[in-house]
DNA sequence: AATGCGGGGAC
DNA sequence: GTCCCAGCATT
């Protein structure tokens, strides 16, 4: 495609853009820090996700430096139910970051955005462009699918997706404007099914359209596989107390809190589960199950109630629990342990 | 280049 | 039920 073509296409782009635009939290006022939680809550999540979440921490950590002082625990139970939370483990160490290595300003260029942790290189872009007018390229899901129905490519390799949008934003005019038009008009019209070509603003400019295969595109991948696990959890008061654990501190819902909790490959009676625990347990009895999915597991929760007279470990208040990072399996564990507290049967 | 990492809305 | 989302770090 020749440069004028690629500045049309720009063009009708900005134009639909400014009276399309959603009015989403973060853009109603723009600055780095705003962008940098955003875009780091946006990473592999719905927009409709993060409208819940966004403004609720920019009020609980609403500088640099009010997060990077925060404990990580607090930082991660503002995040509950986003999914992800490396995610915000990366944002507080970026935080820190900032405020060591630059004077508490989110960096401008994309290069020195690249040195915070969990920025990779669509982030930086997003940044750069969109708070700092650099025409700086992005990719993101949305992006992808759009350049390739616009060259009408099936499978084109990412590198090649990221020239095009280089290209693109080169002759853009206002290169923050164009790159987050290319990712509303891939969120609210050229989505993954069912495109609605009759109402996007750059049909005409569409190779996909025109050879009538925007429907091909993309092509589908594999799904990953996965792994069936069941996780035995135990709901074990004292009086009004509830017993909870630390998960460990890698791989799933690392460093996340739970009531204890034992994973194997197979469903485990009640008797053979007590012989597991760490803590001698009475009257262990199963009392739900439910299906937990995640991408690369489908975890069976089967909630067991017990007693104990154990005293080691951690002992709280079901309603104290609010400060724990806790993933959304075990808050609804909780949810479950307190409609048996409210009316025991 | 593959893999692990969540959760939920859309279909 | 499946798909996929304003990705990143690690291996």
């Amino acid at each position: 495609m020749t440069p004028s073509r690629d500045a049309r296409f720009t063009d009708d782009l900005a134009a639909w853009f400014s009276s399309a635009a959603r009015d989403l939290p973060w853009r109603r006022s723009r600055n780095g820090y705003a962008a940098l939680v955003s875009e780091a809550m946006l990473q592999q999540t719905q927009v409709s996700r993060v409208i819940e979440k966004f403004s609720t921490f920019m009020e609980r950590f609403p500088t640099v430096q009010s997060l990077a002082n925060a404990e990580e625990q607090q930082v991660l139970a503002a995040w509950q139910g986003l999914g992800y939370y490396r995610r915000a483990r990366h944002l507080h160490a970026a935080a820190k970051k900032i405020m060591t290595d630059y004077d508490g300003q989110v960096p401008r260029d994309v290069v020195q955005l690249r040195t915070l942790p969990g920025v990779g290189r669509y982030t930086a872009g997003a940044i750069a462009s969109i708070v700092f007018s650099h025409p700086e390229p992005i990719v993101d899901g949305n992006v992808q699918r759009l350049l390739a129905r616009l060259d009408a490519r099936h499978s084109p390799p990412v590198e090649e997706i990221w020239i095009r949008a280089e290209q693109l934003v080169r002759v853009a005019e206002k290169p923050g404007v164009f790159n987050e038009a290319m990712m509303e008009l891939g969120a609210t019209i050229c989505t993954p099914k069912s495109p609605r070509c009759d109402a996007c603003p750059v049909a005409q400019h569409c190779s996909a359209r025109k050879r009538k295969m925007q429907s091909e595109i993309p092509v589908p991948k594999a799904a990953p596989r996965q792994e069936h696990v069941h996780h035995h959890a135990v709901v074990v008061m004292r009086r009004n107390l509830l017993l909870v654990e630390q998960r460990p501190e890698t791989g799933l819902w690392s460093n996340m809190w739970q009531v204890p909790t034992f994973e194997s490959m197979t469903a485990l009676s009640a008797q053979s589960l007590a012989e597991q625990l760490k803590f001698r347990v009475n009257d262990l009895t199963k009392r739900e199950s439910f299906t937990h999915m995640t991408t690369h597991r489908r975890i069976s929760f089967h909630v067991f109630a017990g007693r104990t007279r154990a005293r080691r470990g951690h002992w709280l208040q079901i309603d104290d629990t609010g400060e724990l990072p806790m993933s959304a399996a075990q808050r609804r564990i909780l949810d479950l342990a307190q409609q048996w507290f409210a009316t025991p049967v």
